[in-house]
Order: C-alpha cells, then structure tokens, then sequence
RNA sequence: GCCUCCGUGGUCUAGAGGCCUAGGACACCGCCCUCUCAAGGCGGCAACACGGGUUCGAAUCCCGUCGGAGGUGCCA
C-alpha cells in the first residue's frame, strides 16, 4: 500500500508540543515506509482566525525537519490544501448523502438544541438531537432553502445496531449506534464541521493512515457510517494518546505550558525537542535514547506506540537538550551562544575561551547569562561564601589567601592560564597551604559565585589582570 | 450521568505465559575524581493499581473493582 499520512492543524498561531509529536509520527511513518506526508490546513471555524498563523506552522515544521511533500506552499495533486478553499467540494457530497438518506437538513434554532440541552442534561442524560428535522419532507426542505431560511446538515445515525472502527493502536472499537448523536456536517454558514472535512479531505487526498489525537477515538466510528454510506474505502486510524503537563491536564499554552517557540527561545536546540518528544510516546524496543531525525525515520514502527497518555518532562528534555550541546561542534556552539554573551554583556572577554568553559555546563542556552553575568559586573555577596568546610576556608582564612595571592598576581606580566597557573601554584606550595584553601577564596573573591564555569584562574584569566586586582582588593577591603 | 479508551518506580519506557531476583533513561541520594560547579566513574532508593479466575507457571490471558483520560459543540 501507498502509505499516505498527513498534519491536520487549525491554524491557532503556535505550535504545541503535542501537535508537533502528531506531526512528527505522521511524518516519520511516511518516510518509514517510503510514502507521502502532506500537510493541510483545518480551518473551517471562522470564528477562530488567528492573522500569521499559517506562518507559524510552516516555520515549526521547517525548524523541526518535517518537511512534506504537498501542503498549501508545497504543492501536490490534490490541493487546496487548506479547507476554507476547498468548499467547493464539500457541500456537493453532503447533498450526496441527502440522496442516499445518510444525512438531513435542519431548520432547528439554536435556542430550541440549546433548551432540549438543558432538559437532557437536568434529567443526567446525554443530549441527543431528536431528529426532529428528518421528517421534513424533500420539497418542503428544499423551499424553506430556497427561501433563504438557514439550516445545517446532519448525519442521520442508524437508531439500532453497531458501529464500529478499527484501530491500529487500540483494536476493534464497536458502540451501540443509539449512543450515537445526529453530527452537524455542514454548518449554517456553509462550511463543514471537522467531523465532515475530515473524512471528505481523507478520503479525496487518498489518506491511508490517519494519525490524531485520542480525542476522536469516540466519533471515529460515525466517520466509518460516512466513508460506508459513500462506498469508499476507509483508512487505517492510529489514534495517539495525548502529551499531559500533569497526570489530570493535557500540555496547554493557556495554562502557561510552553510551545514549541516558546521552547526554542529559551535555548533548547529543536534536535533535542524532536527527539525528545519522539520518546515521548514511542519507544523503539531497545534502549537507544539518542536519534538524529534520519534514524528516527529508519526505527519507527506503529508497534512502538503507547496508548497511554505521556506527561511532559521538562527535567528530561533539559537533561536531552545538555547533552545535545555539548556534543555540538565548538564553532557551532560558539555562534549559537554568542547572542547569549551579548545578553550578559560579556562580550569584552575572550568569548571563545569563555564558550569552552561553558560548553559543557550550558544545559539550555537561556541559562548562559545567568552563568556568566559576574564576569561584566562584579555581584554583592556575603562573606560567608568563603566558608567550605571541604576546601578548609572561612573569611579569616580568606583573608590570609588574598594577602598571599595579591602580589603574586601583580607579578605575572603574561596574564594568561597557564603562568597564572605556576605562579599561583609555586606560592601556594611555598606557603605550605592547601590549593583549596587559596584558590577557593581567589574565585569566590573574583566571582562572587559558588559556583562558575571554570576555576579560579580560568575567571582571573577571562577578567584581566587589572580586573580581577581590582576585584581582589575591594574583597580585601571588606574583611 | 451516559459512551469509549487507558492503567509497569515521581517521570518516559522495555516487557507480547517461563529469559523477570521486572531491564534502560531522567530526577533524587551517596562515594570517587576535583582550585568551585558541571561532566565523568561507581553505587543506591524506587514500579507490574487492587481483587478474583485460567494455567504446572501471569506484569503478560479473562472477569470485576478502583483510579485516570477523552467524548457527549453549527471547536477541532
């Protein structure tokens, strides 16, 4: 079979994390199996327009590698490929099913569903249209049309029997069609609902397998009624088991979970967001962890997949994100955290001496400031920092530190690491102390940190020897 | 409420009747290394939701219970 899958987002101006995992199955099932991915636009609710949301999706999907192979600015043989320019084809099919007594129009206010809702839900029933429309006589409905009275068109649900799908993921599926509701198909406006341009735009853009969201486990069995009443053949449905923020809640932007942008701005490296959420609901069968996007194609199979919901873990992705930097090529590295210098206003030091400290310890390039701001301007901070029972030091002990280590420092006229290094070295060795017990207080004296990238002659390097003496006396001073 | 689906450590998961004394990873804890912090090395804590079956044998099959999620929109 010609494997066929395909993106269906609204265009809602972001990308979730959770989307992009449903693209991103759909993308790597298609190159799989050496098939087509498509992407189309579901945009029926006009209600809902987000200006430069289409952009969006294209740059979300460029940034994470999924290309496709037909889309709205990709071409293909069956566009539109956005829905709100497909019309055309929409309304002739559910005349179609009219014909065939597999749909209806209706006349019914929205006041009076609105009502019967109420009722239904007062006596703790599920609300089900009462067909009260299908009864209309063809003349009659096709007057009142003709007389400009707005309408809707539903599905007319078979009131006994089964209906039922199949599943790759979760099986045979099968409910009782009494529990099933007259689906509006066409709305009043003449656009289609989801539940109708779906199974119209699958069907015409010859979609093998659709892969969703579990959210339309429930309808998918009235999509198989529809794909029967019209004798086409249906697809292959592989339902995906959403990405949660919490056990209780789906990943959402308007609960402040952050979107694939969002988490790009904070410094994570789309590789490691793809691979991650690739995870994040898939496993291979082994234990391999680290997938480029060309091995991620080549291992994924439909088997992998879990049918139980997966909680977002950022700690992961963080931990997934370290990794992938540090494995960066130097250059690379430097230029993606030159920005990042900018920002903490350090660009005045030896940046790529900088990068080299800092590479292995950037877990998220939005971290970097944070990292490195000491080195533009010297912090306040409590003299308590020179206490460490490990390295034997308090701020007395400091004291006699900075005193030893102040004219060594003024001596060295080669201020670079390596003969601050012996020069350091060869006093503290003289004076019988313990590298620890001079060195610790050098770094806190010149960072004000408890913690910096690099050793105490790696800062003094990257400060300057006027700097870091200036910043050994005024912490002099102060004890 | 009703319908559907799901249920392995805190988290992502491996596991398709004996390979399980339940494996890997994140997180966490400890030790080593070390001029800090990371990284790295070593070690540790920690799970088959519960109850019945079936079977010589069940995390794996069946039933029930409980828990969770989704649906119940002229949203998608």
């Amino acid at each position: 079979m010609n494997v066929r899958t395909r993106f269906a987002p609204s265009p809602t101006g972001y990308m979730h994390v959770g989307g992009l995992r449903t693209a991103l199955y759909a993308y790597l099932y298609a190159r799989h199996e050496k098939g087509t991915f498509i992407l189309r636009i579901e945009d029926t609710d006009q209600e809902r327009e987000v200006p430069g949301a289409l952009e969006k999706i294209y740059e979300s999907l460029r940034e994470a590698g999924l290309s496709y192979d037909e889309g709205p600015d990709a071409g293909g043989d069956f566009g539109p490929y956005i829905q709100s320019r497909r019309q055309a084809a929409y309304l002739p099919h559910a005349l179609e099913l009219i014909e065939k007594g597999a749909a209806y129009p209706c006349f019914c206010t929205k006041e009076r569903l609105e009502k019967a809702r109420e009722a239904a839900e007062k006596k703790g029933e599920t609300f089900k249209y009462d067909k009260h429309c299908l009864g209309i006589p063809k003349d009659e409905a096709k007057r009142r049309i003709d007389a400009g009275e707005p309408y809707v068109i539903r599905q007319n649900m078979p009131v006994t029997g089964k209906a039922s799908f199949d599943d790759v993921l979760y099986g045979h599926v099968e409910v009782d069609c009494a529990t099933l509701d007259d689906t509006v198909l066409i709305k009043a406006d003449g656009m289609p609902t989801y539940n109708f341009a779906n199974v119209i735009d699958d069907h015409l853009m010859r979609v093998s397998h659709v892969m969703r969201g579990t959210e339309y486990l429930s309808s998918a069995p009235k999509y198989n009624l529809l794909y029967d009443a019209f004798g086409w053949e249906k697809p292959c449905y592989v339902h995906l088991a959403p990405v949660m923020a919490d056990a209780h809640r789906k990943l959402s932007k308007r609960h402040g979970d952050p979107t694939f942008e969002d988490l790009l701005n904070e410094g994570y490296l789309s590789e490691a967001i793809v691979n991650y959420i690739a995870l994040l609901g898939w496993s291979p069968g082994n234990d391999q962890e680290f997938f480029t996007l060309a091995e991620l194609e080549a291992a994924f199979q439909l088997k992998g997949l879990s049918k139980s919901p997966a909680i977002f873990d950022k700690d992961k992705l963080t931990w997934m994100n370290s990794e992938y930097i540090r494995n960066l090529p130097f250059d690379r590295y430097l230029a993606l955290a030159m920005p990042w210098f900018g920002q903490a206003g350090v660009l005045a030091a030896d940046t790529r001496r900088l990068a080299e400290l800092t590479q292995g310890r950037t877990e998220v390039f939005g971290r970097i400031p944070d990292m490195v701001d000491f080195l533009a301007a010297m912090p306040d901070f409590d003299p308590e920092l020179y206490s460490n029972k490990k390295m034997k030091t308090d701020p007395a002990a400091a004291k006699h530190a900075l005193a030893l280590v102040r004219p060594v420092l003024a001596a060295v006229d080669d201020w670079r690491e390596a003969p601050l290094h012996d020069a350091l070295m060869a006093a503290i060795a003289n004076s019988g102390m313990k590298n620890g017990q001079v060195l610790w207080p050098l770094r806190i004296a010149i960072s004000g940190r408890l913690a910096t990238p690099g050793g105490a002659i790696e800062i003094a390097y990257l400060l300057g020897k006027a700097e870091t003496l200036r910043r050994v006396d005024a912490a002099a001073a102060k004890l």
